[in-house]
DNA sequence: TAAGATAACAAACACCTTGTTCGTTTTTAT
DNA sequence: ATAAAAACGAACAAGGTGTTTGTTATCTTA
């Protein structure tokens, strides 16, 4: 692949994701992405065929990476029950956001971070739904399978967002027991 | 109030909420809205600085209202612990949802649900908080209040979402059922 | 019911954003 | 070295925004 393609791909993408963090995704214009990105205007639209479409591709790049490698874990260590709690996937994932490799920690804090939390709800209800439907036939759940899926990662997302509007005081591992305390009485 | 005001306000809002069922709140325009309201350019920006600022006004109008009038209920029935099954704040929140006086559901059903279902999340944390705050000191919970808070308005608002999405296919009752159920054990 | 105030209106405006086109220049791969 | 691929600047029409201006319709209240 051409080298020019990767830079002005990812040269738009922070420039995108820079702009994000002062102000709305909808009152960011092309212009300023591609003065931002340092690229001519035909360039983006090469790229990307239109706003929409680039923020749909940094949603699949980031999350679609970030759920992928809790996925491969959950095949080892289980979503919940193994009992060990540090080697649990949410905390896991909990301590993947902080370190924040590509920043979705500020995609989640910005201004239109609903955007990037529904996004990231459908990726957790995934993750969930294939952990839940391994651990326990379905007939064993005190709650309909779709409800319990939907709560838990409503749940968990509402938490990072709580967390992060809080300043993120509370380390990932104290986060994760307070998500313990109020999902496994109801598993 | 001048009767004139009322006709246009009200056919700006109608106009609004009728063209939120059918596509995205950012690609209305204003001329559409003008068009559907059979109202002047000129006095629509005599009543609304821009366009957010009339979803802003809708969404103060129809939230503060439906949370303003559970408010009250929690003064006489608390919000849960008194045990009397539908006598639940909650429980008779999704009743008027489902009665949809204002086409309240409409809004947390359609393409920008998002927009609304954080003013929601807004609006009940409030009402959370205080009834928590009543109830019980703060010292015996087995959580940090405010992450309480959180969790129980986020769960609400994430399950009213998933209940919208799944076509209301439960009754309001089973609904509060489901709930309690997820929330009363990490009371 | 008449007078004055208030609100709605249509038309035109300057300005900005979008997405496209075209011809040219730079970079890459082979 | 050359041909393909990518980036570029400039210019474009189309459409949206928010404001201004002068006029008309409607309310209030005296």
């Amino acid at each position: 692949m051409d080298r020019r393609q990767q830079k002005t791909r990812t040269a738009i993408f922070s420039a995108f994701t820079a702009l994000l963090a002062e102000k709305s995704y909808h009152k960011i214009t092309v212009q300023e992405i591609i003065d931002a990105a340092n690229v001519g205007r035909t360039t983006f639209y090469a790229h990307f065929a239109a706003k929409d479409d680039l923020l749909q591709a940094l949603c699949q790049e980031l999350f679609g990476h970030i759920v992928g490698s809790a996925l491969d874990r959950t095949h080892t260590h289980g979503l919940y029950s193994d009992g060990s709690a540090p080697e649990s996937v949410f905390c896991h994932l909990l301590q993947h956001l902080r370190e924040n490799d590509n920043n979705i920690l500020g995609l989640l804090a910005c201004q239109s971070s609903e955007i990037f939390l529904r996004y990231f709800k459908n990726s957790l209800n995934e993750l969930v739904r294939t952990q839940l439907v391994e651990r326990r036939g379905a007939a064993q759940l005190p709650l309909p399978q779709d409800f319990l899926i939907n709560h838990i990662s409503g749940s968990f997302v509402e938490m990072v967002l709580w967390w992060i509007k809080g300043r993120m005081k509370q380390t990932p591992e104290e986060l994760d027991g307070y998500f313990r305390a109020v999902i496994e009485p109801v598993l």
